[in-house]
DNA sequence: AGTATTTTGCAACAAAGTTGCATTCCAAGT
DNA sequence: ACTTGGAATGCAACTTTGTTGCAAAATACT
């Protein structure tokens, strides 16, 4: 069985083509994708709403994530597996964006280290993007 | 002189109305605003470009900086004075969005620890955005 | 294979952001 | 204070992005 049908599977959610189609982008693709490049990747195969409506689940059930950005365009990445299958989605680790190639890249290894907040303040999520230059492009 | 006439001669700005009045609102706000907030304090005052353009004017002068979000709304906020006048400008706080009041905030006390990057990244800037409830939401 | 339920595509709309150009405003020098 | 060149603004038109309702099509289950 291919490995989207597994995860679609295991997110209870129906096997349609065009959810398997974002999620083989989202696969074989090494860096986050904005809604207009799945748009562009899937050569406008299908309707716009319909893949606003597929990130949509796809965020719902935790099968991705989105990284802030500072640009009025939200990226999204695949989660990692033990994101998951534990269901209840928890991100921890920092985000980078490559000034050179334009990137979104999850730094899966690097966890975000903890912050102190004055008293009072009580934390729920962090999100940490770095911006620089990645390992290619610094080749 | 007014306060903003100050920041924008001392950002080399001309002065005119429409800047003094968003650079106010800024300096009377204790969160961070989005673009449709200065829109609907300006009370329709200001054509929505114009607005668009003095945001654009201020960032690039360093006046205000811009929070990314995961909601495809930029926040702008105020530099702290040391921002400013240093020109190029670097944040290196935390910002705290509250999940109760939704409002963005500045912790200027708090500072972004520092973060390893596997060899091969350098490192531009570092954004850390904590959601959580703020201060004045969990009395 | 038949059917209840979900998903999709279409159309229409709303909101957000951009661009070019003519008019108005600001500030620097006389 | 007046003039004037350059910058800022407002307007119109447009593009892009995101949303909603509904009928048609596809999926999963028996």
């Amino acid at each position: 069985m291919k490995q989207s049908d597994t995860i679609l599977k295991d997110s209870a959610l129906s096997i349609t083509s065009s959810r398997r189609k974002i999620l083989d982008i989202f696969l074989s693709s090494e860096s986050a994708l904005a809604h207009q490049d799945i748009e562009t990747k899937c050569s406008d195969q299908y309707d716009r709403v319909t893949i606003y409506r597929t990130l949509q689940t796809f965020l719902e059930k935790g099968i991705i994530h989105n990284i802030p950005t500072t640009d009025n365009s939200i990226k999204y990445a695949l989660c990692s597996d033990s994101c998951i299958t534990t269901g209840h989605h928890h991100d921890n680790h920092v985000h980078f964006r490559c000034d050179a190639c334009e990137k979104t890249l999850c730094l899966d290894d690097v966890s975000i280290p903890s912050v102190k907040l004055p008293s009072g303040y009580s934390i729920n999520e962090i999100n940490m993007v770095v911006t620089g230059v990645c390992k290619s492009c610094r080749k």
